[in-house]
RNA sequence: GGACGCGUAGCUCAGUUGGUUAGAGCGUCUCGUUUACACCGAGAAGGUCCCUGGUUCGAAUCCAGGCGCGUCCACCA
């Protein structure tokens, strides 16, 4: 062995050793030689967005251990390591930085290019982010890292939605969402953070009762007071109409009794406004109010808040309490108000909550699993941690998570912000051809409507007339489900209707109830109290044949299709000599050189845009056009020459003379293409469709090139787009103008190839819950998934329990049937010295590559590892990192010592030992072994280290290797010690004890990291441990008698023992152990101390 | 309002089925360069284990109540 350092410098050993392990392939199990049971964990990814902190770095510490214990074991370990894409954190991120350095919004860069920057600040953190995952020592498989955007996780997703679509968990509904408009998007509830706040809080008159609100700016237009109904004050209130001099002239007003009025707040009377209250809202859907926005979107006063529209909330607020305060409506102010302001997580804007179209996830629809199980998402991630098939480490979170699920409301999943997945759900275009007239169905009542079968009461009349043509809507999924046609309309009293109502499948308790029921389903315009002869409308309808209108039908296409990208280009050669005209298919007009130029510079351009394929018409410049293209990009042809054959022209050879023989003009007609008559027109675009089609089969996700005539594009343009024929004829295509569409459709429902994608995209956690397996390959059924899902544990933070582990659990038991992991293990904050939690912006953050660089990974990872319990925060800060560096160094000399005094080789069965020290050192190994050995099983890192720490340095160092230095012949003991004592260490401290076991033991012995755990240890020896330990105090005793008494180090200390014998190799240590002692039988003069022991006493002279 | 956690040496914290004299690191003090290590060694001082009561032969540990600190969830007209 080379001759090791004084003292250990990380520096010199982390970078290689890292290299060395990662060559050898061994971070991938598939390269593991044994055959054992698998051990998988996904790494939680860290967001694309900046660089790596503490909370990674104990991530990252405590995982590491665990793989690389369970490695040393003998599984087939397997950490997939990824980036998550972090939308609303990094496109908040990303747009600061532009701005910063460009000036520029993300308005002004439009989406896609916005999009392509965001990506590239994202792929540069994530470089960042892997340096630092390798830094850490983390031994994850890099071969299959993965990225929440890549193609493959993508697909994943669009996979999820479309099977939750389909099975309707996933839902489009009109409902109150958590709006930042400084982000421009909605949040999900636990995206909110509350900060408590000091404001004022208004008492009105609002007619003859007082109302409390802190809000005044969203009563323009409240209506309906709500009270406790055993509130005595209000009582004679309740149900009566009032007209109220308010805001904005005067408005009729009722009162409503419910229980939701607590007598206790304010003044007990409260009015609603079901557009900006959640709990509003729920009473507004109870009894059927309508909903009218009062904020907007940007933040200011909609058109509905009449002369305060365009009022910015604040200013709104002062204008609203002086219009009040005029009208002498005010009638006291409270100045010392407390309530909590929601505002954004992400930049820390009010929230406002605002009514809005929005896709969501529902958590308490059932849904059937299996042939009989019929389950919600919500039941089902409650089974699988209460009924215990997901052991949680420190069991107290199950209650948390127990009580989280319990009150989990419906997930809103669209995101109004530009970076993520985009909502795989196409809208047929416009409602042109679709009747006007609406008609709302219930769930359960659409199967009746679509038999014809069934009749609806209305509260409300729609004045419709028989005869009328109406489209029939989903009322919980807004989406257009067929047409129909009223034949018939009955008036009837409410109480003449049955309560038990078999047609709607429902039973009714009372006539409130009834009415209750009806309001809801459809909000009438006229307000109904409860003394007003309601009457019912019944209608009938003959429905029409679903599908067959052919129009554009606002159906909500679903699908897990990526849509072609189809580049349209026109074609851009023209003839030298302009007049000569030649028909009968053989082109024999020479062509004009400066176009061919023209083409090959166009077609260098199209190269960037990645194009797989191209297709054409069969007009001879146009398919010349193409064939210029085609020879440009060969490459990105598919390199297959029959593939090619195929992607190149789908027009040739099958479909080129059919086109010639019906539609000969196309031919002849080549120097001008004027739409033709409206037949062809629309027997070109049927072709299209056809095309189109066959497109889809075979090319769906890539990006093709067509190549065509002005017809050809205008009839392409129709039907992507759907503008009138009249908008078309005015649209010339020009060469080097490529037209760019999305196609996904044509519409299930109506035929219709105008699908337009949703804008929005999707809450980043939903593809993080599906992490676990989307990154093993799923939906398709990979090895890697058979083997390694469930994966064995989810290490993280617990304060991600809810956005992450909640959601995996509902995702994967929903999508696999199964749970994404058997355990999870919680860690806590890190927090600084004072406790404070470490952010950038409190400055008190340590950098952990800081720390690498000064200390070591290694100590680094002890000082997370060390006195960090699950579940509990934890404070970090320099010293105690220092102090584990100091460690590490013991540690590099405890076996730089065995180097300089033995001859140190692999040994793995423990050796004979020769002395009273012998026995204790291996008895006390063997015990330490199998506690590290127990305590890491049973996810108790911090006392595995502890006792393997204090096992090292106070057992080991400071007495075995003492004694080592009297005794001698420890060659055998001291290389099993060191042998098994780096790979004991192995998963705290990889790189210093895979260092050492490559300065000891050479080349020879292989990896350190894929050794042998120690599994058949020496016996224990209670008796030579009992031995030892008098030693030890005799040694200590004659210690303590030199400090306290002063003696010098020149001066020999002279002893005897009474009452037991002591041999004379343990004498000598006693003699030798730093005492300066002297042992003799009988002492010769006065005895200065004589210190008891249990069955003998040390005299001292 | 509901739930959870914490309170042990000056500081940071261990202490998993109740069991010898309650431990570690840092800091403080004393001594010490001896064929690994001064990123070290040998020692010392320092504790009402928050308080009160209970269970027990025995409680830092279990139970009840209180005090103090912190966290999460719900609500907040």
């Amino acid at each position: 062995m080379r001759e090791l350092s004084k003292a250990y410098l990380p520096q010199d050993y982390e970078i290689s050793t890292y290299q060395r392990w990662e060559a050898s392939g061994f971070f991938n199990p598939d390269n593991l030689t044994s055959d054992g049971k698998p051990f998988s964990i996904s790494l939680p990814p860290p967001n694309a967005t900046g660089i790596l902190h503490l909370g990674h770095a104990v991530m990252l510490a405590l995982q590491d251990l665990m793989i690389r214990f369970w490695r040393l074991r003998g599984r087939r370990t397997l950490w997939v390591p990824g980036t998550d894409h972090a939308a609303i954190a990094t496109q908040n991120v990303a747009e600061k930085k532009l701005f910063k350095e460009e000036g520029k919004r993300r308005f002004e860069y439009g989406r896609a290019e916005f999009v392509r920057r965001v990506n590239t600040f994202a792929q540069e953190s994530r470089v960042t982010i892997r340096a630092q995952i390798r830094s850490m020592g983390a031994s994850c498989d890099w071969s299959r890292e993965r990225y929440t955007l890549d193609e493959g996780l993508s697909q994943a997703v669009r996979e999820a939605f479309v099977r939750m679509y389909g099975d309707g968990l996933i839902y489009r509904g009109k409902r109150i969402v958590n709006w930042c408009y400084r982000c421009g998007t909605t949040l999900a509830d636990d995206e909110v953070e509350y900060k408590e706040q000091k404001t004022k809080f208004y008492y009105l008159k609002y007619g003859p009762i007082i109302i409390g609100t802190a809000r005044p700016e969203t009563k323009v237009l409240d209506k309906v007071i709500v009270v406790h109904p055993d509130d005595t004050r209000y009582q004679e209130y309740v149900g009566k109409e009032f007209d109220v001099p308010w805001i904005d002239g005067t408005v009729k007003a009722c009162v409503v009794a419910d229980k939701v009025a607590e007598m206790g707040i304010g003044t007990g009377a409260m009015t609603i406004t079901p557009a900006h209250s959640f709990v509003d809202f729920e009473l507004a859907q109870k009894y059927g109010f309508e909903v009218v926005g009062i904020i907007g979107q940007d933040g200011r006063l909609t058109k509905n808040a009449g002369k305060f529209a365009g009022l910015k909330v604040a200013e709104a607020r002062e204008k609203i309490v002086e219009e009040l305060r005029a009208k002498g409506l005010v009638e006291r102010i409270d100045e010392e108000y407390v309530n909590n302001l929601s505002v954004c997580y992400r930049c820390g804007t009010a929230i406002e909550p605002l009514p809005s179209e929005q896709w969501f996830v529902a958590v308490d629809k059932p849904f059937r699993q299996g042939l009989f199980r019929r389950t919600t998402l919500k039941k089902l991630a409650l089974k699988a941690v209460m009924g215990g098939s997901i052991k949680v480490v420190p069991d107290r979170f199950v209650k948390t998570y127990q009580q989280w699920i319990t009150n989990l409301h419906d997930w809103c999943i669209s995101r109004q912000i530009w970076f993520g997945h985009r909502i795989p759900a196409w809208k047929c275009g416009g409602t042109e051809s679709a009747p006007q007239l609406k008609m709302r169905f219930a769930d359960v009542v659409i199967p009746r409507v679509l038999a014809g079968m069934t009749r609806t009461y209305r509260i409300h009349d729609h004045n419709f007339k028989i005869g009328d043509r109406v489209t029939f809507e989903n009322s919980q999924k807004q989406s257009i489900f067929g047409y129909g046609t009223i034949t018939n309309i009955e008036r009837m009293a409410i109480k003449d209707i049955p309560l038990a109502d078999p047609l709607h499948k429902s039973s009714y308790e009372s006539l409130d109830e009834l009415l209750a029921a009806f309001r809801r389903h459809y909000p009438p315009t006229e307000k109904i109290t409860g003394d007003t002869k309601a009457i019912l409308y019944t209608y009938t309808f003959e429905p029409k044949e679903n599908g067959s209108s052919g129009g554009d039908c606002g159906h909500w296409y679903v699908t897990n299709q990526q849509p072609i990208k189809l580049v349209v280009s026109r074609h851009g050669l023209t003839d030298a000599n302009q007049g000569q005209i030649k028909i009968q298919g053989k082109r024999e007009t020479p062509l004009d050189e400066s176009a061919v130029e023209r083409v090959y510079t166009l077609a260098r351009e199209i190269k960037t845009l990645g194009v797989n394929a191209i297709v054409t018409s069969p007009m001879v410049r146009t398919r010349q056009t193409a064939e210029i293209f085609a020879n440009e990009l060969k490459l990105s042809i598919a390199v297959d020459e029959r593939l090619r054959e195929r992607n190149y022209g789908l027009f040739e050879g099958k479909l080129i003379d059919d086109i010639q023989r019906e539609h000969p003009h196309y031919y002849e007609d080549k120097f001008s293409y004027p739409i033709p008559g409206a037949e062809t027109y629309d027997e070109l675009k049927r072709r299209l469709s056809g095309w189109l089609l066959e497109l889809k089969r075979t090319h769906a996700g890539q990006t093709m090139l067509v190549v065509g005539h002005t017809a050809m594009m205008r009839a392409l343009r129709q039907l992507l787009l759907g503008a009138s024929n009249k908008e078309l004829s005015d649209w010339r295509p020009t060469f080097g103008q490529l037209e760019q569409y999305e196609l996904v459709g044509p519409c299930p429902k109506c035929g219709s190839w105008r699908m337009a994608q949703d804008e929005d995209t999707l809450d980043t956690w939903f593809s993080s819950g599906l992490w676990t397996f989307s990154t093993l390959g799923w939906p398709e059924k990979t090895r890697e998934l058979q083997a390694f899902h469930p994966t064995d544990v989810l290490e993280t933070s617990y304060d991600i329990l809810f956005f992450w582990v909640a959601r995996m659990v509902m995702m994967t038991g929903y999508l696999l049937r199964d749970i994404p992991f058997r355990t999870v293990y919680l860690h806590g904050l890190v927090r600084d010295k004072q406790g404070k939690k470490m952010s950038k912006s409190a400055g008190n953050g340590i950098d952990p590559t800081e720390m690498i660089e000064k200390y070591g990974a290694d100590a680094l990872r002890l000082s997370m590892v060390i006195g960090n319990t699950p579940g509990n925060d934890f404070k970090l800060y320099e010293e105690k990192i220092a102090g584990y560096r100091n460690f590490v160094n013991k540690l590099w000399n405890i076996v730089r010592f065995a180097n300089l005094t033995a001859e140190l080789k692999v040994v793995d069965t423990s050796p004979e030992p020769q002395t009273l020290a012998d026995r204790w050192i291996l008895s006390r190994f063997s015990r330490i072994a199998s506690l590290v050995t127990a305590k890491i099983e049973g996810y108790a890192f911090s006392e595995a280290g502890e006792a393997l720490y204090d096992f090292t340095w106070h057992e080991l160092a400071d007495w075995y290797l003492e004694v080592a230095k009297l005794e001698g012949g420890k060659d055998e003991i001291l290389s099993y010690l060191v042998t098994q004592l780096l790979k004991l260490w192995h998963p705290f401290t990889p790189f210093v004890t895979e260092t050492l076991w490559q300065e000891t033991f050479g080349e020879g012995a292989g990896l350190l990291m894929v050794a042998q755990w120690p599994e058949q240890l020496p016996a224990t020896n209670d008796a030579a441990e009992a031995e030892f330990k008098i030693l030890q105090d005799v040694v200590t005793a004659l210690r303590n008698f030199r400090a306290d008494n002063k003696v010098g180090t020149e001066d020999l200390i002279n002893f005897s023992i009474v009452g037991k014998v002591f041999n004379r190799q343990e004498l000598e240590l006693v003699e030798h152990l730093r005492t300066k002692s002297k042992y003799a039988e009988s002492l010769q003069g006065q005895v200065k101390k004589s210190i008891d022991f249990s069955g003998f006493s040390l005299l001292i002279v």
